[in-house]
DNA sequence: AATATGTTTCATAAATTATTGAAACTTCAA
DNA sequence: TTGAAGTTTCAATAATTTATGAAACATATT
């Protein structure tokens, strides 16, 4: 395959896939495109490389970089800013992990420890939820933890192996 | 709390959570209903319950159906349909973790495994492409592994010791 | 300070996705 | 085999999400 058809391919199927994990489809394609450059790109070459308009990208690189998988560089002797997406795999997972746990599952954990402590019992049926609701905030926060305990893992030497044994 | 308003609450959250992930608020709000009803609901109680139409349950209950975490259930003498929800949350979790590589992350490898082993490499750029479009694949295979290796690793005594610390 | 270069914002437009509702279809029972 | 009860499908419509582009805002250079 040749390279320009090969780097659309990337970046339109990042882009859908993407979006089905509810990421805006521009966003998930500039990130592909910073990710699969060899060096850093101005925000006219998005646009161009993209199709897409000044505001969007702008607008997609603050999004970004308010993730923190994105960069701003600035070249020597250069006023325009130049953008790069963080490249290695594993600290890239532990940011949108992070931050999809701050922006999600943390107010759902919330709403599910409110309802179940404080839901008033009378009935078989007002039991049942109160039960079913406390073992769903047991089981998301236990999920929620497991990131964490991952990274912290791979700082000691069962963690290693566990985490070898794993991949 | 006062049940009917804490049931409502969790059902908007749950549908709320479930759009930021790429499942559409109604399916999830579905859900989320069945799983905190103490017995299987008719598709009359659901369109009630949330006020949507015959075909949006229709629809959307055939989809929680499709991903196997909503079930059918016949009730002797009669004729109608009732629906009840997956309740043990690690068979949840397994269920959507598998149909989601499979409609998801299966397709996304094919492309990275594509570009990365057939794009002609002619320039740095080009290699650069190659190499972490390649990376990409490793990352993301390891990942989509990681579910299966869990839940295998339930079946040992050295996996339960890790799973009991991961939680 | 004026100008040129570059960035952000935001009201409006476009595109996408979800929902409705009525007709078609199924199944059971008399 | 007809009718009643229930379910599914899908074209039309509504709602939501995303993108545009021009104006406002910033900053560096002369």
């Amino acid at each position: 395959m040749e390279f320009q058809e090969a780097k659309n391919k990337f970046v339109q199927s990042w882009g859908a896939l993407g979006s089905q994990w509810g990421i805006n489809k521009t966003m998930a394609q500039i990130h592909a495109l910073l990710l699969v450059s060899a060096d850093a790109l101005s925000m006219e070459d998005i646009m161009e490389d993209l199709q897409i308009s000044r505001g969007n990208a702008s607008m997609n690189l603050r999004s970004l970089m308010d993730w923190g998988i994105v960069y701003k560089e600035y070249k020597a002797g250069e006023r325009r800013e130049y953008f790069s997406a963080e490249k290695d795999l594993d600290e890239l997972a532990v940011k949108i992990a992070k931050e999809r746990s701050k922006r999600e599952i943390k107010p759902a954990l919330k709403v599910l420890k409110e309802v179940s402590l404080t839901t008033v019992i009378e009935t078989q049926e007002h039991y049942h939820f109160v039960e079913q609701t406390t073992k769903l905030y047991d089981f998301v926060q236990k999920a929620d933890n497991m990131l964490d305990k991952i990274t912290e893992l791979k700082d000691n030497w069962l963690g290693r192996l566990v985490v070898k044994i794993m991949k």
